[in-house]
RNA sequence: AGCGGGGUGGGGUAGCCAGGAAAUCCCGCCGGGCUCAUAACCCGGAGAUCGGUGGUUCAAAUCCACCCCCCGCUACCA
């Protein structure tokens, strides 16, 4: 079968933004990938449509051609395509020549064929700029509710559509002079003669997603107006009729023609045929677009194909709602939303089409938020799918090096094949259906088992028991993320051919069928060793500012017992100040009780409690370390228990709970101290004045955004002991 | 105002169009396991009268009516 993909072309008057990936481009990507994997022929297109108004206007305020806006936003978002893995077969662009002569061709056998026609309209003409204005740039008070800013073509404050003809004082919104209404010629569509034949194309659509009949059949209900497809601009494909010289075919027509150029132009470039696709009646076509682009593929652009003749018809239009930026809609001038050369410069784009695909917005607005990107991403994608990849293969590489051999199969192995296989097949079904976010849960799924999979085999415990049924597990385990890369192919493709070559194939994994993720790998391929796929997200915030997420503070030791249950651990009672608190350090093979007893020491006093053997440890002393020796940190002099500790100066603000993950992910170090300069693990510059007596004294640095030295007061911390620079605190 | 979307355990969600026995997944929480792996992974548990009211039905989160809240868009067009 052959399935031709036309994804909505992105208007070249700026740089592509999150939305337009996740709404059309990376849909359409995937379904593309899936349907060539499956076997299908595909020829997916789309380009940049550079031509309208708009363009020309900014053109205009930045004292260039048209052109050289044009050619900037199509070479960066051409770049943008490449670089997010959208496998077009061809990005064209209406400016080509090529597709004004297919628009020109398309526009005149419309004509032959009696849907297109002359007349004339009233429009509004501004005799400063010396053109003629679209409706919305002819702005005035409205005629309905007196608001003072309605646009020629509707009233924001009422809603009413309008005529420029009706508002009252009307201004051109470029320059502000009063435009004249001037008569002009244009083109018309006939669009109400093909109603009823839209109509009735449409009755058999029951398959396309709710969101698009549904807004289709409300479209038509109100009847087909005719409309004018040509403007009085210069920028823009020529009408290819006298007298029209000074006039262009309107953007939305020449737009969606560039479905049929594009397709002409690969033919051409390629060699292969066009008509395959537009005239052999066993091709289905699929649009991909946002929601707000439904008419234009699911009216006009059907009726401009019927009244062509003989072209394929849309089979399926697939429109996603719109993805929002915490909340709001994507703005440029208003600087909400995130845009691909910014992401991309930050993420691995499968780590972006991950995060694309999740947040899909299949059937309703979905937002992005930082906050839930980080999260989907470190948890979904690098800690279930990334570490079962690479927990399998690394294993499997450091104590085999090749594909292990797959001798008799137990329930549980036989389980996986089965589940390999179902989610195969789920996977089909709602790819074939274009739910690409269930068809995504089903793969996430996969990655999930296949950790429960290799933690039930337990292959690290088999290698000494049983080698056998140890090469089995780790062959279905390779099995596993051989599916996984496959049926993940068409959503993470860079991955999944990072992955196939970690497996030891050589050529791409897009070679390969989806039916070849059933088959077994070969026994003894050599597998390469594998590096980690995408590692975790570590938030801006969180990289510096963390000082304020410690509650220090000095206490004194009044009590140490022996922990009953364990022979490592003191319990501990310290004195507060206005409280007295237990804790549980694990310091017996350092420190006899005795020596312990009635010394400073620097506790965390925000850290999350935790139970050890049955007696809860209310918070963490802090003691520097290397190879031999723990030390405990004290202050170096006298510090009544219960005060805070500074760093650097800073009393810190601390949440009321630290939690213990958070707490392992701050870094502190012993250093030796000089003067301003401090030697650690390297060498810190610390901007805080050290006084005379801390000098070539040991101290303790927190490392910040800025290296920060702690101290109460005058007086420094320090390790009890002398530790060798660099330790660690814990 | 118009158009559109939504209110489901602490947070975020799936399910709703094609009504049916234990309401999905992620996070968080509690308890346990494992130590191959990126401090990851696995198992178990607590926790939801599915916004409200009324209706249809043998049966409703799912259909209908009314009501109450929230949000987005209304043109830089995914």
């Amino acid at each position: 079968m052959r399935i031709f993909i036309g994804v909505a072309w992105p208007y070249a008057n700026g740089p592509i933004h999150l939305g337009h990936i996740v709404g059309a481009y990376l849909p359409a990507d995937i379904f593309a990938r899936y349907q060539r994997m499956k076997g299908n022929e595909v020829l997916m297109v789309s380009g940049s449509d550079e031509h309208g108004t708009p363009i020309t206007i900014t053109a205009e305020k930045e004292g260039k051609s048209p052109r050289e806006i044009a050619d900037r936003y199509h070479r960066i978002n051409s770049e943008i395509m490449e670089k997010m893995g959208i496998s077009f077969d061809l990005f064209f662009r209406t400016s080509h020549p090529h597709h004004a002569e297919v628009v020109k061709r398309f526009f005149l056998r419309l004509m032959e064929r009696g849907y297109l026609y002359r007349d004339k309209m009233i429009l509004p003409y501004c005799p400063n700029c010396k053109r003629f204005l679209p409706d919305r740039y002819v702005v005035g008070t409205c005629p309905y509710c007196g608001y003072e800013k309605a646009r020629g073509d509707q009233c924001d404050n009422c809603g009413r559509t309008l005529d420029p003809k009706d508002l009252i004082d009307p201004k051109c919104a470029i320059c502000g002079a009063t435009p004249e209404f001037r008569e002009s010629e244009h083109v018309f569509f006939a669009l109400s003669k093909l109603e009823k034949r839209i109509l009735e194309w449409l009755t058999d659509k029951v398959y396309w997603r709710d969101n698009v009949i549904n807004f289709t059949r409300n479209f038509v209900k109100g009847g087909l107006k005719d409309r004018a497809i040509t403007r009085d601009i210069e920028w823009g494909v020529e009408v290819p009729l006298p007298g029209f010289e000074k006039k262009r075919i309107y953007v939305w027509f020449d737009a969606v023609i560039g479905y049929l150029s594009a397709s002409v132009e690969w033919s051409r470039i390629t060699g292969k045929s066009w008509r395959a696709f537009w005239i052999d009646r066993n091709t289905k076509h699929y649009y991909f677009l946002g929601k707000d682009n439904i008419p234009f593929h699911t009216i006009i652009w059907p009726a401009m194909l019927m009244g062509y003749g003989e072209l394929n018809l849309p089979y399926n239009v697939v429109a996603n709602e719109y993805l929002r930026f915490s909340g709001e809609k994507f703005s440029k001038s208003r600087g909400i939303g995130v845009w691909m050369p910014e992401l991309l410069s930050m993420f691995d784009p499968d780590v972006i089409r991950f995060y694309g695909t999740v947040n899909m917005p299949e059937h309703r607005d979905s937002d992005f938020t930082w906050d839930d990107f980080v999260q989907k991403v470190n948890e979904e994608l690098v800690d279930k799918f990334g570490n079962f990849v690479h927990r399998a293969l690394i294993f499997t590489y450091r104590h085999f090096g090749e594909v292990p051999k797959r001798h008799s199969l137990d329930a549980l192995d036989e389980e996986a094949l089965e589940k390999i296989k179902v989610t195969k097949e789920k996977m089909e079904e709602y790819l074939d259906k274009v739910e690409l976010k269930k068809a995504f849960r089903e793969w996430m799924e996969l990655a999930r088992f296949g950790n429960v999979y290799f933690d039930r085999k337990a292959p690290w415990a088999l290698l000494k028991s049983d080698r056998e049924r140890c090469e089995t597990a780790l062959n279905i385990s390779l099995h596993i993320v051989k599916a996984l890369a496959i049926l993940g192919a068409p959503f993470l493709p860079f991955s999944a051919e990072k992955i196939w070559k970690y497996l030891g194939y050589d050529d791409s994994i897009f070679q390969h069928t989806w039916d070849e993720s059933l088959t077994a790998l070969p026994e003894g391929m050599k597998l390469r060793e594998p590096k980690v796929l995408y590692t975790k997200i570590v938030r801006e915030e969180e990289s510096f500012d963390r000082w304020n997420l410690l509650d220090l503070r000095i206490a004194e030791i009044k009590e140490v017992k022996e922990h009953p249950n364990a022979d490592q651990l003191y319990i501990l009672t310290i004195d507060l100040g206005e409280e007295s608190r237990t804790l549980v350090a694990g310091l017996k093979n350092y420190y006899p009780a005795n020596e312990l007893l009635g010394k400073k020491i620097v506790v965390v006093c925000n850290l999350e409690h935790a139970n050890f053997r049955g007696v809860e440890s209310q918070g963490m002393l802090l003691a520097g370390e290397d190879e031999n020796t723990v030390a405990i940190l004290t202050p170096q002099g006298d510090v009544k228990p219960g005060t805070r500790v500074q760093a650097s100066g800073i009393y810190s603000e601390p949440p009321p709970v630290l939690k213990f993950k958070k707490f392992k992910k701050l870094k502190m170090e012993v250093v030796d101290i000089q003067d301003s300069k401090v030697i650690g693990s390297s060498e810190y510059r610390i901007e805080y004045p050290i006084p005379e007596e801390w000098k070539g004294k040991q101290g303790v640095v927190f490392l910040d955004k800025k290296p920060l030295l702690l101290h109460v007061g005058k007086v420094l911390i320090s390790p009890e002991k002398r530790v060798k620079r660099g330790g660690k605190i814990r």
